[in-house]
DNA sequence: TGTACATCAGTGAACGCGCGTTCACTGATGTAC
DNA sequence: TGTACATCAGTGAACGCGCGTTCACTGATGTAC
């Protein structure tokens, strides 16, 4: 029963939609093509007439979901110039909200080292992603010269994304929150 | 063919100190007990004489790897007091060689997120270890009353593992190694 | 201290299961005239 | 515009493989007298 051009093109987005979802809950290795295709609403067999390999769709979900997390990144940003915007994005990022759903959260912390195990064009794909992050941050630090900018932004973002993933590892829920509230604390003083 | 206590208990190590550097190249979902054992020089159905489960080996291997990342801070720690004590952490923390050798580094980086979803028991024993970590860190920031130590000393601690764990993530070494030495830039701003 | 027996570390094969991938088949869509 | 045929999205079963775990067996170590 074949579909038309426009079904089979949505279909491959619920798949890379599903994936996005079950990755960054599960981890990606974790998760089973039976169970993301599952998850999409399709039998399992289907999936190699979207996507050559897992790895072809480890690539698609890494960049859709870092797509994603650049738009509410700069959504956030968007609403002040300088230390208000900043301070928007990076309350954000460091809620317990995103903490607790990393199904539709920033994919460097949720899958995290995997991408860092993955093929190349993922990478490549990660690390586009992780300066668009840095972009994003770097415009908020307006009193700076450019370079100086991106420099900051570069360790915010390191410290949005070990935050975020350390108050996920730990046990104890003050713990978590505290992590996460010293680590806004600690990117809005490197603002000055 | 029975072994004597103390070789047993070896054993128990030898497997121990195997699982540890593979879990942290490869990832814990990602490695088998079967290569494991073959790193350890046993045969893979020795296992279960030593471990109920691999989640067991999974909570001894973060306590134990925890523990020697713990030593190792502190050892650079005790390069000085205040400050110079700070640097010498972080900037062997945050070194290239840390990045390029995850199998004997810090866990926190190399397993991250895989800590969070691994059983209560293992995620308690990675909750005392950062606390150890922060305590390190803490006892640098010797201008600051201990609750304000503390406050940047888990901001440090998030620094240092996000930037280490995007260090590995990203392909362009010029950028890795930019994010390393941001984030050391940046902790030790943090020092004032 | 010496002997007899119980214990158990380690081996190697097997268990059921889920993995990523392949394939024959179906039937609606797309294409060519 | 209508018809005939090729294409291919999706199904469902199967492939070989490696997973975590179990088990019968071996023989050196530990224990009891």
């Amino acid at each position: 029963m074949r579909k038309s051009r426009e079904e089979t093109a949505r279909t491959r987005e619920r798949i890379i939609a599903a994936a996005s979802a079950e990755f960054r809950e599960h981890g990606i290795v974790a998760t089973g093509l039976a169970d993301l295709m599952k998850a999409a609403g399709l039998s399992h067999g289907g999936f190699y007439k979207h996507f050559n390999s897992k790895d072809e769709l480890v690539k698609e979900v890494a960049a859709a979901s870092i797509s994603s997390g650049t738009a509410r990144m700069k959504a956030n940003a968007d609403k002040g110039p300088g230390r208000k915007g900043l301070r928007a994005v990076v309350e954000s990022y460091l809620s317990p909200d995103h903490r607790d759903r990393p199904r539709d959260g920033c994919p460097f912390a949720s899958l995290g080292v995997e991408l860092a195990r993955a093929d190349a064009k993922t990478r490549v794909a990660a690390t586009e992603g992780f300066l668009r992050y840095v972009d994003v941050l770097a415009s908020r630090y307006d009193t700076l010269r450019p370079d100086q900018a991106k420099k900051r932004a570069i360790a915010a973002a390191a410290t949005m994304i070990g935050a975020l993933t350390m108050a996920r590892v730990v046990k104890d829920p003050e713990l978590s929150d505290s992590i996460l509230k010293n680590a806004v604390d600690s990117i809005l003083r490197s603002f000055e």
